[in-house]
Order: C-alpha cells, then structure tokens, then sequence
DNA sequence: CAATACCGACTTGTATACAAGCCGATATAT
DNA sequence: ATATATCGGCTTGTATACAAGTCGGTATTG
C-alpha cells in the first residue's frame, strides 16, 4: 500500500520528516474543522488520508496529544478534545500575565529592540493604509508574540507562542465583525505608544483590557455559534 | 530478543504504558547524571538497557526531545543538551512571573484555598520541627507548585509544572548547604505570611527575592562544579 | 421475552524489518 | 606525504507484523 499521495511527491523538499508533516496537516484539519471537537477517529485512517505508515501518525498524534489538542482513548481510538470554554479563558489569563511580564521587561530596558518599530510601522498607520484582510487573525497572533519574543526571554516567549497556537482556533473568530478589527488597530497601536513613552502601568493597563475584551467577545461568539448548533441538530451534541 | 527485564517484570502492575515507563526511566537517569549533558547515546543503546524495543524508546526519547532534554541528530545519534545557563535563568524568570501571578489571584480571593493552611502546617513550624532531609529539593518544588495550583489557573499550573521539572536538575544543588536550608523555612514562612494578610506587594516582593535568591545560589554552586571539573579533566571539556 | 455469555471485527501498544543518510577508516592517486 | 575518493558499519526514519484489549451484535439460556 502506501501509494503516492500529495506528501510523498516532493522528495527534493527534504527536510521536514514526514512525522511532521502529518502533524501540521493534522493541526490544519483541526483548524479547519474538517476534523470537529468531539469526533473519533483512528490511527489507520489519518496513515489512509496522509498516506503515511502507523508510525509517524502516531508520533504526530502524541505530539498533538501532549500539546492538548487530541486525546487517546486506550485500544479505543482517538479523539479531537471538546471545546472546553474554562481551559480557554484559563489561556487567555495566562497570556495576560505573560504579555505583562514582557511589557515590563521592555519598558525597563534603556534602549528597546528594533522590533517594536517594525511593529509601529505595521499598527500605527493611518485608517486608509489598514489592512483589514482574513489574515488579520494571524497578524494579531503576530503582534502579541513579537512582543514576548522582543522582551528578550526566549523560553517565556516559547511558553507563549504554545499557549497563543492553542488559542488560535478560537480567537479567529473575534475578527469575523469589521468592528472588532477597528478596535484592535486603535488597541494596539496605544499599547505602541505607551511602551514607547516607558509607561509601564498603562501599557499593562491597555493590554490587559485589550486581552480581556477579545476573550469576551470570543466567548460571546463561541456561545451563539454553540446555541445554534443544538438548534439546528434535535438534541443538543456534547462535543462541542 | 527483549529477554526479562526489570521494565517487563510487573505485568500486574498494568497502568502505565511501556513508553511512559522509559520516559520516566530516561528522565531519572539524566536527573542522576547516569547521562551526563553532553552525552551521545543511540536508540538501540537506550532499549538495550531498559529491555523495550526502539518503538516505545523513540516515542519516551522525542517526548523528552519536545521538553528540552535532549536533541536528535539526524541519523547520527542523540544527545543529553548540554547545560545552557541562560536557559536556566530565563526559566527561573518564567517561575517568577507565573508565581507572582499566582500570589496576585490569590490575595484577591475573599475565602483562600485550604491547600494554603496545609502549606503553613509545613513550613509555619518551630525550627526543632523543621526537618533538613535529603528531600528538601522535592518540598521546595511542591510548596512552589502548590502556590501556583491553589491560585485556580490550571493550565497556568500545568506549565508551572513543567518549567519547575525542567529546572530541578539543578535546583537540588541550592540544598547542599545547610544554611540555605534554614533560609528557605523562613522565606517560605514570610511568603505564607503576607499571604495571609493578603499583602499581595509584599508577598510578591518576598518570593521575587526568594527566587532570585536561589537562582544565584545554584549560578555560584554551578560554575564552581564547572571549574572543579576542568580541572580535572586536563583541558575542560565542552559539553556541560 | 429478558438477561447474559460469547465471539469477532477493530483499536492501540509493541516488536521487528527495511530504507536511507552520516561518518570515519582505509586505500588510492598526485 | 598529503589530499581525496570510496566503502562499510552504525544511526535514525519509516513501514509492517504481531499482541492484547475494547465493544457491540448475536446467539443462547433462563
């Protein structure tokens, strides 16, 4: 078996393994819900879909496993974790506090990295140059982890670009409304210019509520879209 | 082949999976040194000792890859990481970010957990009661972790956790010393103190102190193990 | 008819076989 | 003598074979 398949062909790109490559593709399906919170499935199938053997599947489903995406049930297959609202917003407040420790970090240095103005050349532009693309999620996601990484600590900056990956499955849900990309363009360039002017306690300040206001509002989101999946099913699923 | 061993003795004892017991097993090992940093060792080498074949050793080995205790090199063997100092230090930040985090929450709570009177029934003692035993290193890591766990975030616990295993490698070697012992019954009792009385600066200042303080221990008690040994050694060797 | 025992298909966990690349020793050529 | 090419053993990456447990349907028994 194990016949060609869109990940055997580019041989020549050599240099991710292939255990890798089932786990991003695998991420992906998650992502794009093409594999829903609650679903079972088993090993044989993805090796089927990936065309890959047992083994790398399985690498990648206990990379996948550990990171808390997926979960094994013993001798009884696999399956997507089910959205777990409290786990989120647990994640939410862990990047509040990793975020505001990094702003601390960058208000106290003398000269701060070359980053931050690449990132006011992205943010503190005026209304017309906005970009206001799909992408924007990805572009927030960006934000918030250049400015871990700009901190200088790169296994708190690690920690959290782990916990914002979590996150993001969700969180792209919160640039779904034009309104809410207005918001985060003002949001983020304030958070720009009070770490510029080393104002420490208002840039945690903005930031925090920045956080807190996308946790929200995703929560608010999730919840109408949970309501209308059980309304459109009879009983309401559990999964998700 | 894979005649007995002691991995495959106890088949009553059927809860843990093959591969978490080599996980365990590898992770003992480098803790004991068995596996110095720096080391090269082979897969086949790995299931030689501990009677499992390489499936269950691959998949313990890049769980351990994945938490930063070794590296793979690419058909060309592994490797326990060598000591990285700054590594180690950033990680010692992260605990002081999390756990003042942690403090934060819990001077907030109008009714705190009960976890935090057991913690005082511990450490809160006269000194004839305080026990100096070789364990001192685990009590240490449970009072941290326990601070974190009680503050209610427990994805922030999880990670917690895991940046404090990372670190324990060396963080045994800060109780070598009596008088760091006694050090750390009183700021542990101090910390536990200003918990209660909800002065939640004070607190954090108090473990800030507490942390910084160990970590400079272990830097000194580190660096002079590193001396000892390239003077040993006739000309200092690389790996740690 | 209801309850139970059993069987078989399907699952993951583990062991082994095979593929492909790295690295150093050795031989060869200049 | 030195530099280079080649080859063989050892390594991990991947595929497959085997072991052992789960679960639901079905037959059997009261």
């Amino acid at each position: 078996m194990n016949r060609a398949s869109p990940f055997r062909e580019r041989d020549s790109t050599r240099k991710q393994s292939l255990a890798e490559r089932v786990y991003e593709a695998l991420k992906q399906m998650i992502f794009d819900f093409e594999l829903l919170p609650g679903d079972y499935f088993s090993e044989a199938e993805v090796a089927e879909r990936t065309g890959a053997s047992r083994t790398p599947v399985r690498e990648a489903l206990h990379r996948l496993r550990r990171e808390g995406y997926v979960e094994v049930h013993f001798r009884s297959g696999w399956q997507v974790v089910p959205f777990d609202f409290e786990v989120f917003e647990q994640l939410y407040d862990v990047r509040i506090v990793l975020e505001c420790a990094a702003i601390g970090r960058l208000c106290a240095m003398s000269e701060q990295p070359a980053t931050l103005q690449a990132l006011r050349d992205i943010w503190c532009v005026p209304i017309e140059e906005r970009s206001f693309a799909t992408a924007m999620a990805e572009q927030d996601k960006a934000f918030h982890t250049a400015l871990v990484t700009a901190s200088g600590n790169q296994e708190m900056a690690r920690i959290h670009r782990d916990v914002s990956e979590r996150i993001h499955i969700i969180r792209r849900l919160d640039f779904t409304q034009p309104s809410r990309i207005e918001a985060t363009y003002d949001e983020h360039a304030a958070i720009l210019e009070a770490l510029a002017r080393r104002r420490e306690a208002h840039a945690c300040q903005l930031l925090s509520t920045h956080i807190a206001l996308s946790r929200n509002e995703v929560r608010k989101i999730t919840l109408h879209m949970l309501h209308e999946a059980r309304s459109r099913h009879a009983q309401g699923p559990v999964g998700m």
